[in-house]
DNA sequence: TGAATATACTAGGACATCCAATGGTTGGGC
DNA sequence: GCCCAACCATTGGATGTCCTAGTATATTCA
């Protein structure tokens, strides 16, 4: 998006928010600010990497989450609640992914309700090369201090917890 | 969006991970999806927590970094690089903006190509009100631990230098 | 000075997400 | 056995982001 800045925005951020009497809310600001940020940066090396498998991020997440059950299929509100999102994301995605011939919507054996999506050879096996081209491009040199890595994943972790994502 | 799952969903696809083979990259792709979920729950509270205000946080973002420049103003592509997005969505913000009578636009004195976005007496109003509601709402009881927070800034501020954000 | 290049904004399209509303399907309570 | 609340998937509308041009203005340099 163009060449790095002489200093850091969100740093600029917190001192602004200092200087207008709010310094005790000036860190989290900045913290929250930096995760979306973060985000940002991270979603776009991964788009970038699936671009050549015409792939997006939440196809992708679909197609990886169908790969890891034992049948290759999952209900659809199923496959909503794991990746955490819309009802109607999920409907998105599986025209898109169907569309290309990578999965299959099947009728649910007992529960008329419910939509079984079914991934196909040809998805299964596009799962396992963008899965592949993101362990190289993106996981193995995510930018973090190795150290830092485990830091994030247990303050996330109690943050996601906290917020209701899991129990346990 | 639903009941809370019985299981950490990153941590069950770190193991699926680390089954597979790819140990050596599931850390890493443990902390980065957790990264992506996490924004995904502060943007969600961000977003609910402006909506009385008619404004979604691409809109609300522009409105302050307006109201912290001295006069009020400032040229799009300036904006569109303190907030590190396209310059297609600062005039996609800029557009709903001025509809709504928050900001003007308005031409560059000298720089016939450039053109200034000013903040009318409406948005710098709406501008306070509505980040005294994040303040309270938002950023005074994130959800994380007080003493991650610094590690937070600290972690991804890393990140973001060596991402090519800024210099310093 | 005049042509080539660089910069700034906008227009249109693709994709994802959320919300509200709709139409089937189930299953528990009476 | 029947009815209605709860559940499931889909559709349509609003918003945001990025990309690919396209138009206009500035700047550079031969």
């Amino acid at each position: 998006m163009g060449t790095p800045l002489s200093r850091d925005p969100i740093a600029e951020a917190r001192r602004n928010w200092e200087e207008h009497g709010w310094a005790d809310v000036a860190a989290p600001m900045a913290a929250i600010t930096a995760i979306m940020r973060t985000q940002q940066i991270l979603l776009a090396r991964i788009e970038s990497t699936l671009k050549p498998f015409g792939l997006t991020f939440a196809r992708y997440e679909l197609l990886a989450l169908l790969s890891f059950t034992r049948k290759g299929s999952l209900p659809m509100n199923k496959a909503s609640a794991l990746l955490q999102v819309h009802p109607t994301s999920i409907t998105n995605a599986v025209d898109r992914l169907e569309r290309a011939g990578l999965v299959d919507r099947s009728p649910h054996p007992t529960d008329g309700r419910t939509t079984l999506i079914e991934l196909t050879t040809a998805g299964r096996t596009l799962a396992k090369r963008s899965t592949a081209a993101l362990n190289a491009e993106v996981f193995s040199a995510p930018g973090f201090d190795p150290g830092d890595v485990d830091h994030l994943i247990r303050i996330l972790g109690a943050f996601r917890r906290n917020a209701g994502d899991f129990e346990e």
